[in-house]
RNA sequence: GGGGCGAUGGCGGAAUUGGCAGACGCAGCGGACUUAAAAUCCGCCGGUAGAGAUACUGUGUGGGUUCAACCCCCACUCGCCCCA
């Protein structure tokens, strides 16, 4: 008789026995090879969503197959825990966002022990317990020593109803209003502490030695922007150096006006009085909108004159300034020279204002453009024209030096001291503060007499206070508190006050893998023992949202660290692989709006957690992700109970044929092989189908008598194996149940006997002219010459030659043989 | 506009990367068991024609390379993502 499949109880049962036996702590052990497996930490949200499951079950089911691969496997768990949905639940309910934050991070622990993965929860960080942000403040303190941390005074989103500034995440639509109080918010120009990310630009621009998807390293590329050109020094007339980038210095001679960013700093003394309100009434106008909509190239082009004029250096012409909030302040210097001639936003912004339009190159041969006429800008080959001494260049489209006229002109400006050549990149420095609460406090002291001091080591944490007022403004309780910002200056005892700003919670996540490695350890942010074991990370997982965010942050923060002497090694993580996203049963994103949310806690109800792991891991491909199909559970529900059944069942008992046995044997290393492959390459999906197909495998050796027999014994040995890290619990109690000792997850990832999995005979088409004409069967080790009179000795050639003789025949060993007539 | 990724049955997806397209599963259809249903088991399941063996056709579209193309090359259409 057949046991019942009582899930619940038997994974209860094997979760309690596993924790109780630490069985999945990892512990440096030199004997071994070291495996660090990273998944991407949760945000403490309260409720374990089926995309978590999504990202971890798989992820887990690898670590278990390297762990019984021989190494020795780190696969750490933990929460991101600061952020701004804690806080502004806590100024809705007045509950403390700690208090919320460890019932929610409780919760979520009891969800993913449901999981059954190999967490090793001794090891577990969580990123607002003081222990953790004490080092969180020590790095920024590092950084500040070491000269990556700088202050600046920087444009910030800020709402003028709830008097505060704003994350870029807390700025929504397009017409960019507050999230809270729907008030459009405006630029407003703050001190704010940055890291100097671009001194790393080019050094993050290179993927050498790390196995990371191309689209993730497209995406930070782009992200960063390099592009080569010429800083060029423009003056106003009143004598103002206004310095400029330009990717086309060979283009110079045909800059007819300047356009400056409404916040340069220099429109309010150029602006003319009868200009004054046209500009004053523009900038605030540019304010509202986002860099995105103000940068695209297809928007209808907007701006005023200021009145003011400049002097291009390389003719001394006399050029108008305009503003235009298609120049970006963030972006070079926030001006440019205007060469509508040969730019499509130039063109299109002089033609609307009626500018002059003076054309520096002539396509090859062909005739000069005319400024007043031209339909467009020209952007080509062509030789430069009306450039005084430089006329007659070469002109291609190659960009930088490869450029014949980019090259000269350049070498000229240098000689002139005009100019010299710049690398220029769209990636800016992190800018770190936020003016809220619930985050890391920046531990930087403020001293009337000797200004920015940082906090001293032995005074860190600096703690965020308890006893705080939640304002329905949103104000960081920070600045608000009585006390918490008074305390001495590091140099000179005098009074002096803390910085009431935080950090960014991507600070957090910039380190949190070395904090894995030795989570309560209080001399240093991590063990130095532990990092040279176990760092780096060989492979880590997460969605591919963090491409240029939290993954570009924390490649720019491993390599600040290293030049400060605290890690070694370039990069953090070796390997990267992305997962793809599970999408609601109406094939929209999952949102509680829609009501198409899929709760796993619900289904390992149903099915127990091997299922929906298993299911999780068939259902799409790992790293596209696909919509829920809660019937297709089911299959997956089937595979496991079916497995059950098989291996409790009475055996049924027979005299196998020699074949049965040796064809059970073939398809279990075949299989094997398979599976193997496909953990290396995270093809998640085919091991659930080889799987399943050994198993109906099995069903039919069962039926012709093989249970029992030594090929059966190893067979289910080697199916628990197989199993074992997709489906662990099942797998502990099936390994039990066919007497073999605990636990199946201390067991070696069995070997390939290529002998057993050679095919003894193979079936080979023939194809005459490419098509399929018959089919013959031959030993798998046969020679091409008898493969090739055996199929010109089958019956339905013979048949499709009608006499013809072959005017080619190619074989190809145990796939097919191919006459061409 | 630039860049990236993708498109295979009603659906999710296989195809050892140039060698028999559609493994495995879902859904569907037919059957067994059952008083009945569920569960379970067996069979069929890209399209067209045929009772059937079989034939032709078929991997978004059009072309190319090759004895052979889902796979490589060129052009295009659509979808998603990133940057403008």
């Amino acid at each position: 008789m057949t046991k019942a499949y009582t899930f619940t109880e038997i994974e209860k049962k094997w979760q309690a026995k596993w924790e109780a036996d630490g069985l999945y702590h990892s512990d440096i052990d030199s004997s071994k090879p070291k495996y660090y497996a990273l998944t991407m930490l949760p945000y403490p949200s309260g409720d374990l969503h089926i995309g978590h499951w999504y990202a971890m079950t798989p992820s887990d089911a690898r670590a278990r197959y390297l762990r019984m691969k021989g190494y020795n496997v780190l696969f750490p768990m933990g929460f991101d825990a600061f952020g701004l949905p804690a806080e502004n639940a806590a100024i809705k309910s007045g509950i403390h966002p700690m208090i919320r934050t460890r019932d929610n991070i409780e919760r979520m622990r009891k969800q993913m022990r449901s999981m059954g993965a190999m967490f090793d929860w001794r090891r577990e960080m969580v990123s607002c317990e003081p222990e953790y942000y004490k080092w969180s403040e020590w790095f920024f303190t590092q950084l500040y020593k070491h000269g990556l941390a700088y202050r600046k005074m920087s444009p910030v989103d800020f709402c003028p109803n709830c008097n505060t500034t704003l994350a870029r995440e807390q700025v929504w639509g397009d017409d960019r209003h507050c999230e809270r109080c729907g008030t459009p918010v405006i630029k407003k120009d703050l001190d704010q502490w940055f890291f100097k990310a671009t001194k790393y630009a080019d050094e993050l621009l290179s993927f050498d030695g790390l196995d990371w998807p191309e689209r993730v390293k497209t995406l930070q590329t782009n992200w960063i922007d390099r592009s080569e050109g010429a800083s060029v020094t423009f003056h106003t007339e009143a004598g103002d150096p206004v310095e400029i980038f330009t990717t086309r210095p060979d283009t110079l001679w045909g800059a007819t006006f300047m356009v400056f960013s409404p916040e340069h700093p220099l429109v309010e003394k150029i602006t003319t009085p009868e200009n004054k309100a046209a500009v004053a009434e523009y900038k605030a106008q540019a304010a509202r909108q986002s860099d995105i909509q103000r940068g695209a190239v297809d928007k209808e082009k907007t701006g005023v004159f200021t009145g003011g004029y400049a002097i291009n250096p390389v003719n001394n012409a006399r050029i108008p300034i305009w503003i235009a909030d298609y120049v970006l302040m963030s972006y070079g210097t926030g001006a440019i020279m205007a060469v509508p001639a040969h730019d499509e936003r130039d063109f299109a912004f002089a033609r609307k204002f009626n500018l002059t339009i003076i054309p520096v190159i002539a396509p090859p041969g062909g005739p000069e453009p005319d400024g007043a006429t031209m339909p467009a800008a020209f952007i080509g080959d062509g030789i430069m024209i009306n450039s005084a001494q430089l006329d007659g260049i070469p002109v291609n489209t190659e960009k930088g030096r490869k450029n014949p006229s980019i090259a000269r002109v350049i070498d000229w400006l240098e000689e002139q001291s005009i100019g010299k050549e710049t690398v220029n990149y769209r990636y800016r420095d992190w800018l770190i503060s936020r003016q809220r609460y619930w985050g890391s406090p920046i531990p930087m002291i403020n001293c009337p007499i000797h200004g920015w001091n940082p906090v001293p080591d032995d005074q860190l944490p600096v703690t965020l206070p308890e006893d705080v007022e939640w304002k329905p403004t949103g104000e960081s309780p920070l600045k608000l508190h009585p006390t918490w910002s008074k305390t001495t200056c590091p140099v000179c005892g005098g009074p002096a006050t803390r910085e009431t700003d935080t950090m960014d919670t991507f600070m957090c996540s910039s380190w949190y893998h070395l904090r894995y490695l030795s989570s309560h350890y209080a001399e240093g942010p991590f063990d130095p023992t532990e990092y040279d074991y176990w760092m780096p990370v060989d492979t880590y997982t997460g969605g591919i949202e963090h491409a240029t965010m939290h993954l570009l942050y924390t490649r720019f923060f491993h390599k600040a660290l290293r030049d400060i002497g605290i890690v070694k090694g370039n990069e953090p993580m070796t390997q990267l692989r992305n997962q793809g996203m599970v999408l609601g049963e109406d094939n929209e994103k999952m949102s509680k709006s829609r009501g198409n949310v899929i709760a796993p806690d619900i289904l390992v109800d149903k099915y127990g957690s091997d299922t929906v792991r298993a299911y999780l891991m068939f259902f799409a491909r790992w790293e596209m992700g696909a919509p829920w199909d809660s019937k297709g559970i089911e299959g997956s529900a089937r595979w496991i109970r079916r497995t059950w059944t098989l291996f409790t069942d009475d055996n049924a008992s027979g005299s196998p044929t020699p074949e049965t046995l040796r064809s059970l044997r073939r398809k279990t290393h075949q299989a094997l092989r398979r599976v193997t492959r496909n953990f290396e390459q995270f093809e998640f999906n085919t091991i659930i189908s080889s799987l399943m197909e050994l198993l109906n495998e099995m069903y039919k050796a069962r039926e012709a008598g093989a249970a029992g027999s030594k090929e059966w014994i190893e067979a289910q040995q080697l199916y628990l194996k197989m199993m074992a890290p997709v489906a662990p619990h099942i797998a502990e109690e099936l390994w039990a149940e066919i007497g073999q000792k605990y636990s199946i997850h201390t067991q070696s990832w069995p070997a390939v006997d290529e002998e057993a999995a050679k095919e003894d005979e193979v079936s080979i088409a023939v194809q005459i002219n490419g098509k399929v004409r018959d089919r013959i069967t031959v030993a798998a080790d046969a020679s091409d010459e008898t493969v090739q009179a055996a199929a010109l000795a089958a019956e339905g050639v013979i048949r499709a030659l009608e006499g013809k003789s072959p005017r080619k025949i190619i074989v190809i060993k145990g796939k097919l043989v191919s006459i061409v007539v």
